[in-house]
DNA sequence: AGATTATCATACCAAATAGTATGATTTTAG
DNA sequence: CTAAAATCATACTATTTGGTATGATAATCT
C-alpha cells in the first residue's frame, strides 16, 4: 500500500469512526455533517471528497460497524454439558446485546426502519450471521429437535427480555440478574422441549 | 358546557390528532409544525395558542395517545381452565402489541428516549396499567408462584418475540403463527414452572 | 347590537443545515 | 525539485423550520 493510500485510508477510517459515534449518540437526522466533520478532524469537504452526500455516508457507517463481536459466545456451545453450553451462550448473547453500542445501533436501526427498510436489511445482511446455523446444528444434534425455529425464537426471545426496557433507559441488568435469567430461561426451554416430548 | 369551550376542546382534539399521526409517521425532528397544522387543518399560529412549543406539543401528544386498549385481553384471565386462561391473555397480548399504531408508539419512545427520557416515565406511569398487577395475581393465586417477577417477565419476553423483527420492517406473523407461539410459549412457562417444584 | 374571543391568512425572522465554490497549503510521487 | 494529489479554511447558496407579528374575518357571549 502506498502512503499516500495510506493516507486516505486513514482519513477514511476517520471518518467513518466519527459519523459512527455521531449518528448513534445523535440519531440520524440530527447528525450534522459539520459535527462528523470536526469530531473526525477533518474538513465537510474532505467528507464530501470521500461519501456523495449525507445518506451514502450513514450506509457506509452502517455497513462499516456491522454485527458487533459475537464469536465469544458461540465457543460456549462446544461445552460438553448441554445444559451448561446452553447457559454460557444464553449468558454471553444477553450481555452482548445489552452493551451500550448494540443498544444505541439497534436503536438507530429502529428509528430509521420506515424511511429506509433497506438500510435494516443490508446490515443484517453482511457479516457471517452463523450465529443462527450454529444454533440451528445445535439444536439438531445435541438437543434431537428437528424443527428448531420455534424453540430458538423463544428461548432467544426470553434472553432479550430486558433490551426494550433496556433501550427505553429504565435499567440495564446486573451480571446477577443476568445469570440468573439466562439459566432460568434455559431450564424454561429445556422443561418446554422435555414436556412436548 | 359552553359553545366556546366546546369549540376550543374540538379543535384542540383536532390539533391533537394530527399531531400524533405526524409524529408518528414522522418522529420528532422530522414532524413540522407546518404538517401538524395543515393536518389539523388549523393554522400555526392556532397549534401555538394551545401549545406554547413543539416539545410541549409533543408532551401533550403522547398523553393523549397513552397506552392503549388493553383491557380485552385481561378477560381471558377470568377463564376456569389455567391454561386456556393463559393462552388466551398471550394471544391478546401478543396481538395488542403488534399493532401498528403500538409498533409505532414504542418506536418514537425508544428513539427519543436518550433526549428525553422524562417522556419514556411519564408515558408509562399514566393510565391505569394494572396490566401488570393483575398478572401478579394470577400467578400468585392460580399457579401458586410466590415470586412471579421473573416468570412473569420470562413469559412475556416470549410473547415479545416478534416485536423488534415488526418494529425492524421485518415482517409481522400471521395469526396462525401467532397462536403458535402463544400456545408454545405458554406450555414452555408451565413446564417450567413445574420443573422447578 | 356591540364587545369579546377564536381563528385565519400571510408574511416575516433567525437559526440550522446539506451541499458547493474557490483558492491556499501541505503531503506524496516521480 | 517539481508536479500531482489531498486537505484545509472560509465563505456562500438554498432550503427548511420553530416561532412571532399583524391585521382581517368569523363565531360566541351578554
Amino acid at each position: 500500500m502506498s502512503k499516500q493510500e495510506t493516507r486516505k485510508e486513514k482519513t477514511r477510517q476517520a471518518i467513518l469512526n466519527a459519523s459512527k459515534s455521531v449518528f448513534l449518540t445523535e440519531g440520524y437526522v440530527l447528525a450534522s455533517m459539520d459535527m462528523i466533520a470536526a469530531r473526525a478532524q477533518v474538513t465537510k469537504q474532505t467528507i464530501y471528497r470521500y461519501f456523495p452526500s449525507k445518506l451514502e455516508l450513514f450506509e457506509a457507517t452502517l455497513r462499516h460497524m456491522g454485527p458487533g463481536p459475537k464469536a465469544d459466545f458461540l465457543k460456549s456451545l462446544e461445552v460438553p454439558d448441554t445444559r451448561e453450553a446452553l447457559i454460557g451462550f444464553a449468558t454471553g448473547f444477553m450481555r452482548s446485546h445489552l452493551r451500550q453500542e448494540h443498544l444505541d445501533t439497534i436503536r438507530l436501526l429502529i428509528a430509521e426502519a420506515p424511511k429506509a427498510p433497506e438500510i435494516v436489511r443490508s446490515f443484517f445482511a453482511m457479516g457471517p450471521s452463523n450465529t443462527k446455523e450454529r444454533l440451528h446444528e445445535f439444536f439438531n444434534n445435541r438437543l434431537g429437535v428437528d424443527q428448531p425455529e420455534i424453540p430458538m425464537r423463544l428461548w432467544t426471545a426470553m434472553l432479550f427480555a430486558h433490551q426494550e426496557a433496556a433501550m427505553l433507559g429504565r435499567g440495564i441488568p446486573t451480571e446477577e440478574e443476568l445469570a440468573i435469567y439466562a439459566e432460568t430461561a434455559t431450564d424454561y426451554l429445556l422443561a418446554g422441549l422435555a414436556a412436548r416430548t
